[in-house]
DNA sequence: CGGCAGCCCTATAGAGGGCTGCCGGTGCCCTATT
C-alpha cells in the first residue's frame, strides 16, 4: 500500500458529509485511485454508491470537479441530492441551455469564488470553444464522466459529440478522469478507455450477478400469446413495474388496452413534452404509477427500490440494453422478477435502428470538400445540402479513419489524411465493422432468448464474467435444463484469446453445450461449435 | 428488416392475392415566434 492514509481521510469526508459510517471495498479501492490521480473506470450497478466514488474525494480535492452527465433531468436530480446534504463542500451548479446567460454567468463564477465545487455540463456544452475555455479557466481538478456507456452507445451517430469526449477533456487541460457505469460489456469497456484516452486506468468491477432477480423468457408465437403472458404476470405480482415496448405507438396502445382490461397504466417516452415526462417520472418515484409502460427513454438515473417487475414485450437490441433495463428491478434486494416476452418479428425492428451503410460517393465528396481548407460544420452543411444528423454521422466516420480532425467548430483534413476516396473507403469499412459489431450484439441476445442452458450463466458471460456454478434464479434452472457441470473446460480456456483465419482476434467468453462463444474485436460476438472447432482448427491460441 | 394499411385487380356477388408505400429509439442545443 502506497498510500494507506488516503483510506482514513475517505471514510472521514464520507461520515462528514454524507453521513456514512462505511464504505464498501469496490468504492474504496475507486475512491483511492481517484486520491492517487490516477484514471479509473468503474463498472458498479446503480444503487451501490457509484456516485460517492467521486463525489467524496472532490471534497479532498485542490479545485472543482466537472460532472460530465448526459440527460438534463438527471442532472438536476443529482445535483438536488447534492445540495439536499446542505454541506458547503458539496454545493453543485451547472451550465445547460435550461439557464439563462446570466445564470449560467453566476454558475460560473460560484465555481470560481469556491462557492460551489460541482460542475454538471453535457458534451455538447464542451463542444463550444468558448465554453471549453471558460470551463478550463476554472482548474478543475477532476472530470467525472456519468453513465459512461452513452460513449459507446450514443457517441458513433446519435449525440456525436460524445464520440470527442477524450479531445474535449485534453481541452479542460486533461486532469485525472473517471469514468462511471452500471453495465459495461468488453467491447463497450474499450470503447470507453479508448474514446476517454485513459491512461493506465484502474478498472473497477463489481460482479453482476443479481440472485434476487429471477430470470424468465418465453417464446411467444403469436400477439395473443404475448398478452396473455403478459396478464398473468400483472395478476400473480405487486406493484409497481415497468414494461418495454419497442415503440412509441405500441407504448401508448399497450398503456390503453392494460387500462381497459383493469390494470392501471401509462405511457412513456421521448416523443413526449419535457413537462409531462417530468411529472410521470416523480410520480412514479413516488408510487403513484402502478405500471409504466415505456421506450428505452425511460430509466436512466431511476434509483427506485421497490420495483417488483421488469417485463419486455419486445426483444431488446442488445443484452447491454437488456441488463441496464432489468437491473432497475428489485434495488430493495428483494425478490423481483425480469420476463421477457419476444417474437422471432421483433428482431426486424433491431436490424433497422442498426441503420445501413453511408453512401461512399457522399462520403468523398464531403472528404474532398474538407480537404479544400478548414471549414465549419454549417458551411458543409450548405454545400452538401444533407440534414445535420446525416452530416455528423459521417464526420464521426471520417474522423475515426483519420481523415477529418477538429479544433473547436474548425473542420479540417489532418496533414498525413488519406486522399478523398480512400478516406470514404476506409469510413465504409469502419462502419461495417460497427454495424457487425451491433448486428453480433442482437444475435446474442436472441441467443440468450433462445438458450435452455442457465441464463444467468449466459448472460455474465456476455459481459466477461464467468460464474462457475448455475445461477439458481432463472427459468433453465428451475426446470433443470441448466447444465449443473462447470462449463469452463473447452480446448480454450475462459477468456484466453484465441484467432480465427477470417475474423481475426477474439476472446472465449464460455461454453454451453457443444457451443462456445468468442468475441472477437473486428466482427463482434460468434457463436462456434467446439467438435467443429475441434476438428478443423478453427481457432488458435494466440501469442502474447 | 419486416409488419401493416390501403389499394387494385380478378372474376363474378364475397373475398383473396399481391403490390406499393410508409413507419419505426435514444437528447442535447439554438432560433424564431407567441
Amino acid at each position: 500500500m502506497k498510500h494507506p492514509l488516503h483510506a482514513p481521510r475517505l471514510r472521514l469526508a464520507a461520515r462528514q458529509r454524507f453521513g456514512w459510517r462505511t464504505l464498501r471495498p469496490h468504492q474504496l479501492t475507486a475512491m483511492r485511485a481517484v486520491m492517487r490521480r490516477r484514471d479509473a473506470l468503474v463498472v458498479l450497478p446503480t444503487g451501490a454508491g457509484k456516485s460517492a466514488v467521486y463525489q467524496i474525494p472532490a471534497t479532498l480535492l485542490r479545485g472543482p470537479t466537472v460532472v460530465i452527465s448526459p440527460l438534463l433531468a438527471l442532472q438536476q436530480d443529482q445535483i438536488s441530492a447534492l445540495n439536499d446534504r446542505g454541506h458547503p463542500d458539496l454545493r453543485a451548479v451547472r451550465v445547460s441551455s435550461a439557464e439563462t446567460p446570466n445564470q449560467q454567468a453566476a454558475a460560473l463564477e460560484d465555481i470560481r469564488q469556491g462557492r460551489a465545487r460541482f460542475l454538471f455540463i453535457t458534451p455538447e456544452q464542451l463542444s463550444s470553444p468558448d465554453r471549453l475555455a471558460e470551463v478550463r479557466a476554472l482548474r478543475p481538478a477532476l472530470v467525472a464522466v456519468d453513465e459512461a456507456h452513452c460513449i459507446s452507445a450514443w457517441g458513433h451517430d446519435f449525440r456525436p459529440d460524445y464520440l470527442a469526449l477524450g479531445h474535449l477533456i485534453r481541452g479542460l487541460g486533461r486532469p485525472p478522469v473517471v469514468a462511471l457505469t452500471a453495465t459495461a460489456s468488453p467491447p463497450v469497456r474499450d470503447d470507453i478507455l479508448d474514446r476517454l484516452g485513459l491512461d493506465d486506468p484502474e478498472i473497477i468491477i463489481s460482479g453482476l450477478d443479481r440472485p434476487n432477480l429471477f430470470l424468465e423468457v418465453a417464446h411467444c408465437p403469436t400477439e395473443e400469446y404475448r398478452w396473455r403472458r403478459l396478464v398473468a404476470l400483472l395478476e400473480s405480482e405487486q406493484r409497481p413495474g415497468i414494461i418495454y415496448a419497442p415503440t412509441r405507438r405500441a407504448a401508448e396502445e399497450l398503456a390503453g388496452r392494460l387500462d381497459a382490461a383493469g390494470f392501471p397504466a401509462e405511457f412513456y417516452h421521448g416523443g413526449m413534452p419535457a413537462g409531462a415526462r417530468e411529472t410521470l417520472h416523480e410520480r412514479f418515484l413516488d408510487d403513484q404509477v402502478p405500471i409504466m409502460v415505456a421506450t428505452s427513454a425511460f430509466g436512466m438515473g431511476i434509483d427506485k427500490p421497490n420495483i417488483r417487475w421488469v417485463a419486455h414485450v419486445a426483444l431488446p437490441d442488445s443484452p447491454d440494453s437488456y441488463l441496464q433495463e432489468i437491473g432497475r428491478a428489485g434495488r430493495d434486494g428483494e425478490p423481483a422478477r425480469a420476463l421477457l416476452l419476444w417474437r422471432a418479428e421483433d428482431i426486424g425492428l433491431q436490424r433497422f435502428f442498426t441503420g445501413g451503410l453511408p453512401d461512399a460517393k457522399e462520403l468523398t465528396e464531403l472528404a474532398a470538400l474538407l480537404a479544400t481548407g478548414p471549414t465549419t460544420r454549417t458551411a458543409l452543411r450548405e454545400q452538401t445540402g444533407l440534414s445535420a444528423r446525416k452530416l455528423g454521422q459521417l464526420l464521426a466516420l471520417l474522423e475515426q479513419v483519420g481523415a477529418c480532425t477538429r479544433r473547436g467548430t474548425k473542420l479540417s483534413v489532418g496533414r498525413y489524411a488519406p486522399a478523398p476516396a480512400d478516406a470514404a473507403r476506409a469510413a465504409v469499412a469502419e462502419a461495417e465493422r460497427q454495424q457487425a459489431v451491433q448486428r453480433s450484439r442482437t444475435d446474442m441476445m436472441r441467443a440468450f432468448a433462445e438458450t435452455r442452458a442457465c441464463r444467468g450463466q449466459t448472460l455474465l458471460a456476455y459481459f466477461g464474467e464467468h460464474m462457475s456454478t448455475v445461477c439458481e434464479h432463472c427459468d433453465s434452472c428451475h426446470a433443470g435444463s441448466s447444465s449443473a457441470e462447470t462449463i469452463a473446460d473447452g480446448p480454450f480456456p475462459v477468456h484466453s484469446t484465441v484467432r480465427h483465419a477470417e475474423w481475426g482476434a477474439g476472446m472465449v467468453l464460455g461454453y454451453e453445450e457443444d457451443r462456445m462463444t468468442v468475441l472477437f474485436d473486428d466482427v463482434g460476438y460468434k457463436t462456434l461449435s467446439v467438435p467443429v472447432v475441434s476438428e478443423q482448427g478453427l481457432l488458435a491460441v494466440e501469442a502474447g
